[in-house]
DNA sequence: TAGATAAATACGCCTTAGCGTATAATCCAC
DNA sequence: GTGGATTATACGCTAAGGCGTATTTATCTA
């Protein structure tokens, strides 16, 4: 359930995969963030220069948060896969 | 040890916590990253603006990594100051 | 397979990150 | 308190984000 995310694309895969869980489309993010649509698709293609406040806007309204911490010795299946 | 990051200068904060505890000073991250030392205070100092990118490379020269999942009902000081 | 819903792109505009290079402001130990 | 190390700011520059607005290109479903 928890995701390791380690770069800008396994950190969009992984809010797409909980942004569809919550049943909405990037329109309704967008809405709740004052995001356009276009932005919320950049964010989840994996944009590396997504902006902080963006990325956490877009957590907030999934009501997602980040974990900090040292990294583990996950197994590959843990990690968003690199494709 | 885990820190909840959910704004910028928590992740600012938490990022700067476990640089020090790394025995490392702002330069010595800039030069494992390429980045400038301005750069790595800016982050420190929870610019909303930082990209994405910017943020996985510090992150990586410190041997951290980030977990996404939903929000907790954390006690306040499981999480980094509001300020 | 047509129609509709959703996601990816486009264009011009304004703002700003990060760069190099430097310097000012703090912190700390002696 | 002073000198060295660390961190915060400054300036001009280039590249890119996110904006509004719209359209194209999937995707899904009846």
């Amino acid at each position: 359930m928890d995701q390791i995310v380690r770069t800008p694309k396994q950190i969009g895969d992984a809010i797409r995969r909980q942004r569809r869980k919550h049943g909405l489309n990037q329109t309704n993010v967008g809405d709740r963030t004052k995001l356009r649509q276009a932005t919320i698709s950049a964010v989840e293609s994996g944009a590396l220069g997504t902006q902080l406040g963006t990325l956490c806007d877009i957590l907030a309204a999934l009501d997602l948060e980040f974990v900090i911490r040292p990294r583990t010795k996950a197994k590959p299946a843990e990690i968003e896969d690199i494709f």
